[in-house]
DNA sequence: CCTACCGATCGGTAGG
DNA sequence: CCTACCGATCGGTAGG
């Protein structure tokens, strides 16, 4: 039988990603040393470059795992057959879960610190974000020839996506509105009645 | 006479606030070191101490540079008899000047690292954003008075500057939208018909 | 504002 | 993944 053969995931990796994308949160990816990680998860500070070559692989390696994971839910919503309207509404909330949920520090690292990225993994991960990009241009798209939207095209979708993203800066948990109630603000805020 | 007297200005300091601006927008509060500030104005590595105490009190005077900069057009606008949209358009123009024009790091700084100020200088320069945020708070709640915007309140602010100052993250100059064409978009995306 | 320097810390590596 | 370490660099300072 294969019942204890495990399967080739690295659980160690995983948690360097995910500790590190905490660490690189809070203090930024140059406030944030080799040696923090590896206190973070238990390891002398040489160790981590036993999972990853360098310090910028570990940053693009959380923000990978970042989009990876918030892409099937957006591919979903926008694959399913919503009405331009909720379907929007809906990848709003998923975005703000996305970006301002407990633990899901991917996406903001990937907002704050994409220019410590090299050009090479710059690109690498462009690749991921592109994908990301066009589903939400999709649906602006589905909004605009809807009538629902003033304005159109990839400005639109920047301008959207500026909105929302931005609440990385300001959003407390437990502190105002809700991410429901911040959804819902997002959709009044920019569709048309 | 006094025709010689020099006032009380500091032109070298002055100068490291302005080159330190550029350079930290480049790359980081913490990607930058005082080594390449005193490179970039002709000084030894030690001589930045003389005019700043730390490397923090260069960045909060980079901030502070950048909001007493804008402050009085921004002021001037919010007190003018324009209309509430007229005006809404003159303030998001006139800050897409201070974020998006040529030599004008300040407030990008301010945007990008703020979170690298310790919780005492975070405190000081925060009294001047107060000022500012508020002046977009009066104009959002003007339009909300006149039924142009859907949505009111300091998240219909955070949102409209969300989408505002996220431009800093896409706008390439000479490529696509001019500023002024980027005001218009704003303004089509969020105002009322 | 320069000279000369310090103690601390950094990302990363060789060898096991 | 640890041990032991390296060369480079960092923010900052004393004394002039």
């Amino acid at each position: 039988m294969t019942k204890n053969v495990p399967l080739p995931v690295d659980n160690r990796r995983d948690e360097l990603v995910r500790v590190s994308a905490r660490l690189f949160r809070e203090k930024g990816f140059d406030g944030t040393t080799i040696r923090d990680i590896a206190d973070a998860v238990g390891m002398r500070s040489g160790s981590p470059f036993y999972h990853f070559k360098t310090k910028q692989d570990i940053l693009a390696a959380v923000m990978e795992e970042g989009l990876t994971a918030g892409l099937p839910a957006a591919e979903a919503i926008v694959a399913s057959d919503l009405a331009p309207g909720p379907k929007f509404r809906a990848l709003v909330r998923a975005h703000l879960e996305i970006v301002l949920a407990e633990g899901h520090d991917f996406i903001p690292v990937l907002l704050y610190d994409w220019r410590c990225l090299t050009p090479e993994l710059r690109e690498r991960v462009q690749v991921l974000r592109d994908r990301y990009d066009q589903l939400w241009q999709d649906v602006i798209d589905q909004l605009g020839a809807a009538g629902l939207l003033r304005s159109q095209g990839a400005v639109s979708r920047l301008l959207v996506m500026g909105a929302v993203n931005y609440t990385v800066l300001w959003y407390k948990p437990g502190q105002g509105l809700n991410l429901d109630q911040i959804a819902d603000e997002v959709v009044a805020m920019f569709l048309l009645p």
